[in-house]
RNA sequence: GUCCCGUUCGUUCAGCGGUUAGGACUCAGGAUUUUCAUUCCUGCAACAGGGGUUCGAUUCCCCUACGGGAUACCA
């Protein structure tokens, strides 16, 4: 039987950064093992839609490179995706389920239920459905259900154990007493998740449940309603939680968590991939970066870690850096005039610094900070830079450097090399008192990128015109 | 409250009965460089606690503590 996995995400508006691992690890898996990638958008819930969500949930996994089989916009004999376009298929299982009495009919009121819930846990009981409706008998739920709002809920055992076994938890055992008679149809008549996930799962043939471990509570829920229908239940496979850095479960609260906000400040969806596919799993070795290419093939669902783990943005930001500086420069290059603000460039001249500044971006959101060396005027020189303009020698090179600017036509970088031999034959000064007075001299700061970048950036007239006051 | 899951350096991941407990990020120091960065080298830093099992436990079992998750007609 061939590897079918499945991201199933609810259209809220955004891709939470713990959604991508999740979709992550459902496509690696799948790709490693040659099977198929669907994506699936759970929409029953109508007091959640939200506008264009399912476009932007699309377009966040398009840049991310994260590709799907069959999906929205992609249909097969298996869809629709939609699971608000399902509702046929619902009902049509969910009439087998009460017809042959491993489902029924609630009647009750919220009201009643917020009451019963309070009272158990008063009572120091665990908190669940009661069973009131549970049963009434057929005649009568049929007539009731006429005049009356109802759900209908799953008779789950009231007794014994279930048993199953996830890739990452292993065996775990929950008492079915502990399991609530949940609800699998809403009174408004779409289902819940749990309902609509295990009826589309087993049309679609998913054959591992990759989610987040916050699922793992209702998985008796779900392989019950397996047992029901007499359907085999996938290999559930539960993640570990990513965190925040108090090691709460990962909100908006305390930072970033929407994909598209990383990708806004500059991080490239390789980076983002290769730091989120490798917490909870690592292939172990000394090398951290991994093309998607390669983490598909190093991938071992049974190396997956059970405990949550903490997005680190400084381990993000590191990761970021060397995706930047290892890019190809054409790609780099397209990609870094993208983020030049309102820095206004010379245009000629602006690849030059576009490379001089390569090697010292965490984030492409960084460049406009980074270029001000090149497009700003000279900085005010603060007490230490103030001292090596003092220094007598310092006159000497100015003296001698804008001698020999003035006689180029051009000034290069190689020839700016060659004016700092000939500057130092001059004038005997050497070392960083040779250098850094140029630096200070044209910038006003003592770091920044590579003398001869910022030389050729500025020309000729621009080097000459910023030197020549300090003589 | 009840149930479930988890616990190796600050963070992340290795380790799967006998190791000087390893790598990466961060941090500190050093080398290279005209500076910062890059690169390279070095260093700091961990098995939550208590019981077992065993010749021997970071590794297996139990308890405790702590953390997290689930307890919705949300997913």
């Amino acid at each position: 039987m061939s590897v079918v996995t499945r991201f199933a995400p609810s259209p809220t508006g955004y891709v939470h950064v713990g959604s991508q691992r999740t979709a992550l690890y459902n496509y690696i898996f799948a790709r490693q093992q040659g099977g198929k990638f669907i994506l699936r958008v759970e929409d029953t819930d109508q007091n959640r839609y939200v506008e264009g969500a399912v476009e932007n949930l699309l377009f966040s996994l398009e840049q991310l490179g994260i590709e799907f089989d069959a999906g929205p916009g992609k249909e097969d004999d298996k869809g629709p995706y939609f699971q608000s376009q399902r509702n046929d298929i619902y009902n049509a299982e969910i009439k087998k389920l009460v017809d042959n009495g491993k489902a029924y009919r609630c009647f009750c009121t919220s009201e009643r239920l917020d009451a019963l819930r309070k009272e158990q846990m008063e009572k120091q009981l665990p908190t669940g459905y009661d069973g009131k409706c549970r049963n009434i008998s057929k005649e009568e739920s049929d007539e009731k259900a006429k005049s009356e709002k109802f759900v209908i809920r799953l008779k789950i055992p009231t007794e014994g154990l279930c048993e199953f076994h996830d890739l990452v938890r292993h065996d775990v055992k929950i008492a079915w007493s502990q399991v609530d008679d949940q609800v699998l149809v809403k009174s408004d008549g779409y289902p819940t998740y749990h309902f609509a996930n295990v009826i589309d799962d087993h049309y679609m043939e998913v054959t591992h449940v990759i989610r987040g471990e916050e699922w793992l509570p209702s998985v008796p829920k779900h392989l019950f309603l397996y047992e029901c229908f007499g359907w085999t239940p996938p290999q559930m496979v539960h993640l570990p939680l990513l965190l925040n850095a108090d090691r709460s479960k990962l909100s908006k609260r305390q930072g970033d968590v929407a994909v598209e906000d990383y990708l806004k400040k500059g991080y490239t969806p390789e980076a983002l991939n290769n730091f989120l596919a490798l917490l909870g799993w690592n292939p172990g070795g000394k090398n951290e970066i991994y093309s998607m290419d390669e983490l598909i093939a190093a991938f071992d669902i049974h190396k997956i870690t059970k405990a949550g783990a903490v997005f680190d943005v400084q381990k993000l930001n590191w990761m970021n850096a060397q995706y930047i500086k290892n890019m190809d420069v054409d790609k780099y290059l397209a990609e870094a005039r993208k983020w030049l603000a309102d820095r206004k460039v010379n245009e000629e001249k602006l690849d030059t610094a576009l490379m001089a500044v390569k090697t010292s971006l965490s984030t492409f959101a960084d460049i406009p900070e980074k270029l001000s060396v090149f497009t700003g005027a000279a900085a005010d020189p603060d007490a230490q830079a103030q001292e090596i303009l003092d220094l007598d020698s310092t006159k000497q090179v100015f003296e001698a450097y804008v001698k020999k600017v003035s006689k180029l036509k051009d000034l290069r970088v190689d020839d700016f090399k060659t004016v700092m031999k000939e500057v130092q034959k001059d004038t005997g000064v050497k070392g960083k008192f040779l250098w850094m007075p140029v630096r200070i001299g044209l910038t006003g700061d003592m770091h920044g990128p590579e003398l001869a970048y910022i030389v050729e950036y500025l020309g000729k007239q621009e080097n000459i015109k910023r030197i020549s006051p300090y003589i």
